[in-house]
DNA sequence: CTATATTTCAAACAATTGATTGACATCTGA
DNA sequence: TCAGATGTCAATCAATTGTTTGAAATATAG
């Protein structure tokens, strides 16, 4: 009815495609409730009607600019596959680097920023996040991680996982907060290498496949 | 001006409590811009004018509210304190315990709620919570580790507090996530005290003071 | 060209927002 | 009792919100 007509796979009359753009900035940058569709229209030089013409509405736009940006931040799903019979632990190293270098150093800022923010409180668009973005990543962990443990339960083997992705997280959803605590400048020095190196350490000595943390051996068993 | 004037130690001339804590409830379930001064003062039974009266308008009355909730949260520099000769690990388990305790079942999960709103995107009151939440018990965990490594730098000390913390925060942070991926059932199934072990086990062992998770060993080695 | 569909636009709409006003009530202390 | 301070109230303000309108412009197809 009011959806484009024309061209069903060529997605953009270009007024379509600024407007997902300008939102994804601005929802990214100040939330759903924090921008107006006026500021959006304004930004992508688009007529406010614009938004209940190609969206139906402003919630409409939102859902669009979330989706548009799970395309740019990288499918998670386009984890680089290690080659079979590579070992379990090793799995894990290369998992937990592509995890901190897509937290940390994205291909689009903006769209992880605005996935992070739908993450935060799941709302109109969770689902999409979720489905398309996270599941697929948080059963590529159980799978290496249930190589690793076969024989630990369910259940831990899944607070397991959130050990992983918990101390993963943590450098994108509480910086702000760990600079107000420790200062800005020694934050930054934990630099996306330094937390991948601490990250990995951490978990694989907690998993047996590395020495200790502060332990005088340098590095890992096998 | 237009501060109460009367008695400057007694904090609660009742219209201005009900307020704060209608306004308590009401932002921490929806936010700062999900709330209405009007759904506020209708719960609190109290002329709309009233949060003008008090707290010079909306702002000022969030700032207070979230002042108001670290208190019935319980203060965070409450930890009980272990007794001096208690060996760092026994301090770091303690901590870890209290920690995860106080998330997952805080005196007033309410005024919980709300703080950890203003912790994720830190705003108009997030100095308040920091300095006098976050910051104590930060340092708190801060000793401890460093008595436990005393060699690490201050930058591997630092990363590992926020393996510790990121851990424990990611239940709080992204149970709603985690629902949708594994299913609420699954995820309750993770109950205070299964973190809470989980969690004390695997930094314990990561640290070299259990044995590593999986490992046939039930308990740690000191 | 003509007719039809698609897109754009300025203008206005109704609803909600936070804030303010000024009158009224209540309390306090002499 | 009186006067001033303190608290409460309904009513209203100005601004902003998302959305809608109906006409004008533009593109598309016969």
């Amino acid at each position: 009815m009011s959806r484009r007509a024309a061209v069903p796979d060529l997605d953009a009359p270009d007024a379509r495609k600024r407007l997902i753009e300008a939102a994804q900035a601005a929802f990214a940058e100040r939330g759903f409730d924090g921008v107006s569709v006026r500021d959006i229209t304004a930004d992508a030089g688009v007529n406010i009607a614009a938004v209940n013409y190609y969206f139906g509405g402003k919630e409409g736009l939102y859902i669009e600019a979330v989706k548009h940006a799970h395309d740019c931040a990288g499918r998670m799903d386009g984890f680089p596959k290690p080659p079979p019979g590579t070992p379990p632990a090793e799995k894990l190293r290369g998992f937990i680097r592509e995890m901190v270098h897509r937290m940390h150093a994205p291909a689009s800022p903006t769209s992880m920023k605005l996935m992070m923010r739908e993450m935060a409180d799941p709302g109109k668009a969770s689902h999409v996040v979720v489905t398309e973005f996270i599941q697929p990543v948080a059963f590529m962990l159980r799978e290496i991680l249930r190589e690793m443990l076969p024989k630990l339960d369910e259940s831990r083997l899944l607070a397991t996982g959130f050990s992983v992705i918990g101390q993963i997280l943590f450098y994108r959803q509480n910086r702000p907060v760990s600079e107000l605590i420790f200062g800005k400048k020694v934050v930054d020095a934990l630099d996306v290498e330094l937390v991948t190196e601490h990250i990995t350490r951490f978990t694989l000595a907690a998993l047996g496949h590395a020495e200790p943390i502060g332990s005088q051996k340098e590095r890992f068993k096998q």
